[in-house]
DNA sequence: GCGAAAACCTACCGACTATTCGCTTTTCGT
DNA sequence: ACGAAAAGCGAATAGTCGGTAGGTTTTCGC
């Protein structure tokens, strides 16, 4: 891939650099949890870093790669918590509660996040509409997989279908995210996962 | 209440203009559907409406007036297809079902209007945040009473908590619209409620 | 059919938006 | 320590926003 030439040198970006994108994508993040996407500003997000609008366009060239950053950073955050990589089983879905809970309690910010985003993403116009349907087919089929292990090992109560169980997990747990921004104290989206969760298993979680 | 004086005469509305408010409110809940309140503009729904933005505004002060009325709307539309006065009971909850099947196949903007409002509301400073807390507060409390009910009954299967089988009931109601929103052949949304129903209770739907 | 109020318009305001251009400052490999 | 590239800034672009001012047209009670 080294050009024949005089060995063009391209040079890297600054020692700090990395640090800076870090800390507009997390100003991002709090933005667009707050007001979205669409109303959420460019100028904000670089007034909370401490920069200048063009300073921060430096760095991501328009919104939409801003946004994209944003997403990203967020998988991030979501997959370092979750182990993806072991076969999924019933600790799929504890793994999937055991997330619920710490993000209410240690990163609420990405929970404004995710549901004003999907939200606004369900137009088809959105730029993140198609991350959103992608991101909600590879959870559905996760899931599911983990509900049919469960259910060859005896763990499924009589007359539950693996997919639709997944869909309503995944369900429960949106919504109950709205109730939960609406109002923090009058919910605990971990037990009343755990609520939805238990007639549907024939054993403990 | 009527002055001693000669008898001012503040001549009503035309004709029509009840008309007029109508397709206002009508073409701000498309508007603000697949725009959300906050990007979704006055001048668009004047546009779509065939008038200009200040004829517009000469029947709605302002925007927060103007959503005010559409969400007034969508209210009357909800309590016109369910009966609120009826007792609680198990045909609350059946009741429950069929608007939700009646909402997603014959009106689908009040599913986009809801599910993008209430996600963007979730934020304290929107001004539709009061609205959707008292709300959610008033369906918790119907639907909660309805389980109540049911338990008295011996409906409820053992060990279910007739509250939180209510904010369960709202939640997936809720998610259940992200989902089918984003893909609306993936879905239906009154069959998988009533997946998530049928082992909480003990009698058919 | 007169006149007053309602309905509606064009034009405009100040504030905000994303993005671009040209310039200065900072970094860092050589 | 030189010089080129990266980082950052101020200003300007063209566009949109909610809302207002003032005038014109339509309605309708009398």
């Amino acid at each position: 891939m080294i050009t024949s030439e005089t060995a063009r040198k391209p040079r890297g970006a600054y020692a700090k650099t990395a640090g800076r994108r870090r800390e507009i994508l997390e100003a991002g993040m709090d933005v667009f949890a707050t007001n979205g996407f669409r109303s959420g500003s460019i100028r904000e997000i670089a007034e909370v870093v401490g920069m200048s609008q063009a300073g921060l366009l430096h760095h991501f060239s328009n919104k939409n790669e801003l946004l994209a950053g944003v997403l990203e950073l967020r998988d991030d955050r979501a997959t370092e918590y979750v182990d993806t990589s072991a076969p999924a089983s019933i600790e799929t879905i504890r793994g999937f509660v055991r997330l619920i809970d710490y993000n209410a309690h240690q990163v609420p910010g990405l929970v404004e996040l995710h549901c004003v985003l999907s939200a606004e993403a369900t137009s088809p116009e959105h730029p993140a509409h198609d991350y959103f349907v992608r991101r909600y087919d590879w959870v559905l089929s996760f899931l599911t997989a983990a509900f049919e292990t469960m259910r060859a090992d005896g763990q499924l109560a009589a007359g539950i279908d693996p997919a639709s169980a997944a869909r309503g997990m995944i369900a429960m747990s949106d919504g109950l995210q709205v109730q939960w921004l609406l109002n923090r104290d009058a919910l605990d989206m971990a037990e009343e996962m755990r609520n939805y969760l238990r007639p549907l298993l024939t054993v403990e979680l």
